[in-house]
DNA sequence: CGTAAAATTGATCTGTCTCAACGTGGGTGG
DNA sequence: CCACCCACGTTGAGACAGATCAATTTTACG
């Protein structure tokens, strides 16, 4: 299994990708650099020459207010990548970094335009690209209308969706290496009530935190505090519905 | 003059179009549609077999929850148009709808595919949607770390901006038939708030409206308040900066 | 072990919401 | 052409979700 199964899992999501795709995107995902937590990988207003694939790890996309507040706008879980169709602006609008110890693939125009080339593989990144975007939308429905409980609840249930299409949970587990500063600036709560509601969450034996894993003890009870419906997630995915 | 001509000049900000271009533009403008305030254009799980082009008039895309929240995502203003790329998936995850009496186009995914078989409209096309998702991502900056002042301020100022590049605004003025609790919606703030938010704006002498018309008096001032930077709407631009 | 970051807890504060009333202007039918 | 009407805007009072401030404890890691 190569460092880039993840990806190419993820992708072959999104299209079917035969031999000769599967050749092409492990060739150019030969030259991953490791970052550690906090490693910046582009600022807003650097020139958009590169684009981004997390093999193995945490990163995200956020934009900082002038005043030090910070958005996060996305998480690049292994096998997430940034939009490929950003190489065509002049600079970044936002900034990327890494938000864990983390594998990650650089790639310039010329990668990108000689794997979209194949037609199945432009297919693969417009889907994925186009649910990267259905995901920021529901994001803006959490912040704006959600309580901090159905926020937190339905952010875990969005990740937890992922992670099991990419095959990175197994018995309702995964790994989450984000502190709760971090899921303050995602959903827009302080991290004191983060942590007030993470609480919660483990006193309704929904949801439980370990050495940096989640894990969730009642799916049902989860996606129902969420009011969480996952069509937005597989919309583009070849299964359908 | 067309009706299609705020669209055309619009995606002629994005990349350089040519006789053939226009005249392609022009032809596929033919059929539009007149729909009322409230008209439904798609909702979510509609199939999503066509885009729309708003020729001229107000609407917006939204998502609703179950208990009756609405968050509108995102204004489609004349010249402004539903994702290209929305066409390959099977369904809407959102809903769209007129906000005022409108002009709007529907184009098939064929129409769609003899347009951007012209390589600079292709370009047009992806600028423009990158721009919209710019847009949607400061709109989640806007809700997550913003006051209401701020919030408010911001999306007068983006709105401005736009309806500047697209010949809309003229004296610092522009038509912005919303109500207070459309703005409500959008910004993630109740309707009684937005509109002491306004009256305070109105106080501050900054923004006055009369008339579905919005006047900015200090455009610095307001920009100022809002902490509003507008290189996110310029990205894609071919002037640049 | 020591140390710094992260998590936890308590007390207090506040921006915004909710509820409830009243004003108002433009469109419509009589 | 006027009177009604209804959606929208405006205003006030009180409530509350979540923020802020300030310790203290726990955890991770060199």
């Amino acid at each position: 299994m190569s460092h880039a199964s993840t990806w190419i899992r993820q992708l072959g999501c999104f299209a079917p990708l035969d031999a000769e795709d599967l050749k092409l995107l492990e060739l150019a995902a030969g030259n991953a650099r490791l970052y550690s937590t906090q490693d910046s990988l582009a600022k807003a207003g650097d020139s958009s020459d590169r684009m981004f694939v997390v093999l193995e790890g945490l990163a995200c996309e956020y934009k900082m207010l002038p005043d030090g507040r910070r958005q996060i706008l996305a998480y690049l879980f292994a096998g997430d990548m940034s939009d490929p169709r950003q190489l065509t602006l002049p600079y970044w609008d936002h900034s990327l970094s890494a938000l864990w110890p983390s594998r990650i693939l650089t790639l310039t125009t010329e990668n990108v335009q000689r794997l979209e080339s194949r037609s199945n593989i432009l297919r693969a990144f417009n889907r994925y690209s186009l649910t990267k975007h259905a995901i920021a939308r529901e994001w803006l429905v959490n912040v704006g209308n959600r309580t901090a409980m159905e926020r937190v609840s339905h952010l875990l249930c969005e990740i937890h969706e992922r992670m099991q299409s990419v095959g990175l949970s197994a018995d309702n587990t995964f790994e989450l290496p984000l502190t709760q500063s971090e899921l303050a600036d995602t959903l827009a709560l302080s991290a004191v009530h983060v942590n007030r509601t993470l609480m919660e969450l483990r006193r309704l034996k929904l949801v439980t935190f370990q050495n940096r894993h989640a894990r969730i003890h009642d799916h049902q009870g989860l996606c129902g505090a969420a009011g969480f419906d996952h069509s937005y997630l597989r919309m583009a995915m070849l299964a359908g519905t």
